[in-house]
DNA sequence: TTGAAAGCGCTAACAC
DNA sequence: GTGTTAGCGCTTTCAA
């Protein structure tokens, strides 16, 4: 099915080592023969078994991602870009998703692991628990976190600071001179730290914290964030909402409109992420964003620092590389005319 | 650094083929033995390799996709769809993405060609000129095509219906009392086709065709939309418009509601794909869906039918599965009323 | 400049 | 039941 090297060999009447050696453009065979071992190539249509060649060379040029999903944006664009990063380096990119699951997780390391990749870059399900990670680590194979929060264990990460995206949020509305700012903080990886975050600014600011502004949605969707925005005015007029995820955010913002209220002019709201969702709302909102870009190109720098390092994984300190958010702002906050939009 | 069955040959005194076996379970290896071996295997650490098996079986449970882009929601969702269905499988996915060049996408064909891939799952970046998929069909490669438009290369794909979809949509209109549809209609692949639907709903409602409701945006953005319904609205007052895409849609949208006009008093719009951001946007989307299930589903039925037949690809006929899109009806075209939604 | 031999880690066919 | 041998397609010494 396949041409060999060994009919190439045999065409020609060279051994199957001269082949090998023409084909990679060897200097150590003449011009001559290497010409037409190419041709013959050629002619014979020959593609190279890089599986083979694998085998032998013990490196697969092979990276293992292991997303927690797809559906959200911020993760598919990381898979675009690492994608992209690997190809530039000849690297191929094999992909596989858990679904917030961590037994998929285990299945997808071990597979991985079977597979002989060079390394893996990964977010994991739970980021409290990463003692797989450290004992693949301390067996030499390179794992590289990625992530919306931070890593305790001694494992290479690449994350977001959470809290000084929070901050810089709160810090916004507060220069803008809202007092009683919401807070809808969804339950995930890093919410602590954007509490932290969110208390921070508060008291740079000389604002109070009262916990009757923090609001726990019942999920992460667009509807719990509705839901949530209808509970804080059920009691409370604040004038700012700041919440942990664009749809939560996205959600609040529908409530206020559908109840008269405008935005920005009445309540300021701010979300996080910066979903594509978030540039085409009714009302674009001003969001902190995931530096998608930086967090990839991070991780794939670092994972090939350490593909090429030959001393081994365990005499080399773990690494943290953490990224600060920024913040996008667009209308919803009011720091931006309407006019300047569409 | 890896554990190998020589090793646990070396340990429990067997031979190398035993253990072979005995790690894979065969019953002609005694339950002690086998044990033995086992418990062996899990003391050293052993991980198969995954890389050598695949040399000896000429199979490597590897699956390349190609898609043009992962920004793309519709495609985003592929990837992870097929990464479901190939993982329940016991296969893996190799990722590419070929950012709508030709060049790329040779690229990547002869690099997971290269990798010995089993099978190849891809968008093509031009879909009429597909000279390279069939020369592989001739040698054995089963490559399955997805895509948004029809396919005249004798090559095995799985496509949906535009001409339907638009059918879908413009009758929808027609039947809502429509007379003047305009169409926004993109320049990409299945343009035709959606142009074909278009016509034949006009003709099946006794709608006289005029060319000037079609409009071509200058490019798939949102932007785009918003000028093309800014450029119909000088000479034309429609009632409805008809978009490729959702983005044109929401563009739209964006120009008749910034214009006085009420959406869907006033006109009604219908647009393509279901985005995320068509159900999120200010007046939520009524639209055509992709049913990225479905073709996902097939796609990977076929291409494993082909993997498991054991006669040569060149004798089995290229096969094509059409897949009927349908219309998600939300308010944008009035035929919902605005109370049901948030 | 080219060739012979060994080996990467595993499976498969056959013998015992 | 278990061992022996050969081989998957390639690279890598080492020799000529």
């Amino acid at each position: 099915m396949y041409t060999r090297q060994k009919d190439i060999a045999k065409k020609t009447g060279f051994s199957i080592n001269t082949i090998s050696l023409a084909l990679r453009g060897s200097s150590r065979i003449s011009e001559e023969t290497r010409n037409i071992i190419n041709q013959v190539a050629e002619e014979l249509n020959y593609i190279p078994n890089d599986v083979a060649v694998s085998l032998v060379k013990r490196k697969t040029k092979t990276i293992g991602v292991i997303l927690t999903e797809v559906a959200n944006p911020i993760l598919t664009y990381t898979a675009q870009q690492i994608e992209q990063c690997l190809a530039a380096k000849g690297y191929t990119m094999v992909l596989m998703t858990t679904r917030h699951n961590q037994a998929n997780e285990a299945k997808a390391l071990d597979l991985l692991i079977a597979r002989r990749v060079d390394g893996i870059l990964m977010y994991p399900v739970m980021p409290w628990n990463l003692d797989k990670i450290v004992s693949l680590r301390k067996t030499n194979h390179p794992v590289i976190l990625l992530g919306f929060g931070e890593y305790s264990s001694p494992v290479d990460a690449v994350y977001v600071d959470k809290a000084k995206g929070a901050f810089k949020a709160v810090e916004h509305l507060a220069r803008l001179g809202h007092k009683e700012i919401v807070f809808i903080n969804d339950g995930a990886a890093g919410a602590s730290e954007k509490l932290k975050g969110y208390k921070a600014a508060l008291e740079e600011w000389g604002l109070r914290y009262e916990p009757e502004l923090i609001i726990k949605p019942n999920g992460f969707g667009y509807e719990n964030g509705y839901n949530a925005a209808a509970r804080i005015f059920e009691k409370k007029r604040p004038t700012a909402i700041f919440a942990s995820m664009d749809y939560l955010a996205l959600g609040a913002l529908r409530w206020c409109i559908k109840n008269g209220l405008d935005v920005p002019g009445d309540v300021a709201i701010v979300g996080s992420d910066d979903i594509e969702a978030a540039r085409f709302s009714e009302v674009p909102l001003t969001t902190v964003n995931y530096p998608v870009g930086k967090v990839t190109l991070q991780a794939t720098d670092l994972l090939f620092k350490l593909l090429s390092s030959n001393s081994k994984l365990d005499s080399i300190e773990p690494q943290k590389i953490i990224i600060e958010p920024n913040l996008v702002i667009r209308e919803s906050c009011g720091a931006k005319m309407k006019k300047d939009s569409l």
